[in-house]
DNA sequence: GCCAACGTTGGC
DNA sequence: GCCAACGTTGGC
């Protein structure tokens, strides 16, 4: 019996990490440091499982939306980047044997030839229960396979 | 740049 | 354990 797939949504601001940077970095694949949120820590370190979907979404951007698909490629381990105090991530609180943040590594999977914006999924009457719309602040989180279905598909109409 | 929503911190 | 103060996120 084929395991399955757990599909998921990461917001990056694309002033600071794009889509295009993670296409262009190497392997396509970029390690997703920085999260310092326990409900998303939590997604991340305990759910997300080696092939999973990710909907890249691009906030604080004009417009806000998703941009792409990307595939877990490494499972969580310590955010290294709490331990550096050089790195604007730093947290005195994480401690190498006992690291509190985790992060995993995703890989470019499709950028979209056009991004699938927040008002058009607000649009759609089958996504209103996405945590994007009802959560707006977490960075990490679920999408269920038929929402991660309908973006698909917007995108694909849009090209 | 504003500000609503919401997570975190810390005094008590 | 409550909750006020504060900081951050993120849409607009």
């Amino acid at each position: 019996m084929a395991k399955s797939k757990n599909y998921w949504l990461m917001k990056s601001e694309p002033d600071v990490f794009s889509i295009h940077d993670l296409a262009k970095s190497k392997s396509k694949t970029t390690f997703w440091d920085g999260v310092r949120n326990y409900q998303a820590r939590n997604y991340m370190r305990d759910e997300m499982k080696k092939g999973d979907l990710v909907l890249f979404y691009h906030s604080n951007a004009n417009p806000p939306g998703v941009a792409g698909t990307a595939v877990v490629c490494k499972e969580s381990y310590p955010d290294f980047s709490a331990f550096d105090q050089n790195s604007k991530y730093f947290d005195a609180k994480s401690k190498k044997d006992e690291p509190r943040w985790f992060m995993v590594d995703i890989k470019l999977d499709k950028v979209f030839a056009d991004v699938v914006t927040l008002p058009e999924i607000k649009e759609v009457a089958s996504l209103k229960e996405m945590v994007l719309l009802n959560n707006s602040r977490l960075s990490v989180q679920p999408v269920r396979k038929k929402e991660f279905d309908t973006i698909l598909k917007m995108a694909k109409q849009k090209s």
